[in-house]
RNA sequence: GGAGAGGUGGCAGAGUGGUCGAAUGCACUCGCUUGGAAAGCGAGCAGAGGUGAUGAGCCUCUCGAGGGUUCGAAUCCCUCCCUCUCCGCCA
């Protein structure tokens, strides 16, 4: 959510955001009017209070309380009457209350962009920041993960879909050990970077989940139980990014750092008819999650350290992968700059997205009411929130399947995850 | 799921209808004191919103959440949530 008094203050500032994501800009003075309408509206509510808190509080201070109540009563029920009236009015404009037209608008604006990201509409105008590994030329027609996982044994589709239809997956025997072996991998490496491990619930509150900016355009691609009024997590940021929300920080525990291996839950209902086939594009996957908690003018620094600590992943499984930078059409809802870190898949014959790494500064903050104190003295600030993956357990299967296999079919895995598999050689 | 107890400021903990947004202690900030420190003394110290200049001041709201009673609620009533203890059930 972006700060009201932001978009009083400066309305161009956030038209322009809006223009730059393709976005209609108009919407901006029907917020304005909104705002104004609801302002004037609780000076009225508040006046009238003040004047009832008045007599109410002379009562109290009258020597016979009684014959003062009598006295003022019908002044008091007058006030009453006009109170109900005019609150009622405001609650009705309130930005607070839902389905007020003020939240509704404020409740889809998407987070002001980074000066720094590039100009664009589509995934086409992303910009390449770093590239690493060259992608393997095979002296033989490579397979996709599918061919390879099915006839090693460690992916089956079939039965999966047995259990729960389409875009589902079972990992078997040292499929099932491989991913488990990558997510303590990639959960070490988070520990050693600083980033404290969390379970976290993979179930939400409507609350949480608003809290993190997923309701108000994802809301159709969550599995929900709308009787416990509870979201299953379509990614550890939502209950990473909200763990601290509603506290106020010391500064000397930013930036906080937290780290979960959680299972995702996704409809993707937008994306029928792509990916259908493999790993790429489940209900249910599981990923290692990254968040950060910052200072707000550490953020920028801190994007650029979170995206190395996912990249960085990539490097140590030696799999060919690049960095790009999101333009302003393609990032997210929440962000204000994003880095997506993709490794190369053969069977795509281009690089996948692996990892989103995002900056999304105070936009998350504000709703979950995240703050640190700067100083003991000082009035609590929004923290920055940062979230990326480090990394998608499936996709990391399907690159090291693909990018790793001989003609043979067998796949040799990369020497840093030998502590983590019992063999570094499937088939 | 059943019974009981409880949810108050950064923390601890008073407060059972009237200047209570809230005693006191701790923590914290500033000052005095000191060669320096500790102790001691004095002052300050919740959050959100509106109005004002992103100042001062003024006003509104907030004592788990939401309703209600009342001129007036942290305090009384109702509903819900959460925590703790015991019982039941259960991985």
């Amino acid at each position: 959510m972006l700060d009201i008094a932001l978009i009083r203050r400066d309305p161009d500032r956030v038209r322009h955001a809006l223009v730059r994501r393709g976005l209609d800009a108009s919407v901006i003075d029907e917020l304005l009017r909104f705002d104004e309408e609801y302002r004037s509206a609780l000076t009225t509510v508040e006046r009238i209070k003040a004047e009832k808190n008045r007599l109410s509080a002379a009562i109290g201070k009258a020597p016979d309380k009684g014959a003062a109540a009598r006295e003022l009563q019908p002044k008091i029920a007058e006030l009453t009457k006009s109170i109900s009236e005019s609150e009622e009015r405001a609650r009705g404009l309130s930005p607070a209350e839902q389905g007020s037209p003020l939240r509704a608008l404020l409740d889809n604006l998407p987070n002001l962009l980074d000066d720094s990201v590039p100009d664009g509409a589509s995934e086409a105008a992303n910009v390449e920041v770093r590239r690493w590994g060259e992608p393997r030329r095979f002296d033989f027609a490579p397979k996709p993960h599918w061919e390879l996982g099915e006839r090693l044994g460690i992916l089956d589709f079939a039965r999966a879909a047995k259990l729960s239809g389409s875009r589902f997956a079972a990992l078997t025997g040292a499929g099932a050990q491989l991913a488990r072996g990558l997510t303590a991998f990639f959960l070490d490496r988070a520990a050693a970077r600083g980033y404290a491990e969390v379970a976290p619930p993979l179930l939400v509150s409507r609350e949480t989940m608003w809290s993190t900016g997923q309701l108000s355009k994802f809301a159709d691609a969550m599995f929900a139980d709308a009787q416990a009024d509870l979201f299953l997590i379509p990614t550890a940021e939502v209950p990473l990014t909200a763990f601290r929300s509603g506290e106020i920080l010391d500064a000397a525990e930013l930036p906080c750092k937290y780290a979960a291996a959680t299972p995702c839950f996704r409809k993707e209902a937008g994306a029928a008819g792509k990916d259908t086939r493999g790993l790429m594009r489940q209900h249910q996957f599981d990923k290692v999650e990254l968040v950060w908690l910052s200072r707000p003018e550490a953020s920028h620094e801190a994007l650029e350290t979170l995206t190395e600590d996912a990249r960085s992943l990539l490097e140590e499984l030696e799999l060919p992968h690049r960095v790009v930078t999101l333009c302003a059409g393609d990032t997210s809802f929440n962000a204000a700059k994003t880095h997506d870190v993709e490794v190369w898949i053969p069977s795509s014959d281009t690089y996948r997205e692996i990892s989103s790494c995002s900056n999304c500064t105070d936009f998350q903050a504000r709703r979950a009411a995240i703050r640190f104190r700067r100083e003991a003295a000082s009035k609590p600030e929004l923290v920055h929130t940062l979230n990326g993956s480090g990394l998608a357990i499936g996709r990391t299967l399907i690159a090291l399947l693909e990018n790793n296999q001989r003609a043979d079919g067998s796949i040799v895995l990369p020497k840093a995850l030998e502590p983590y598999v019992p063999t570094t050689r499937l088939g």
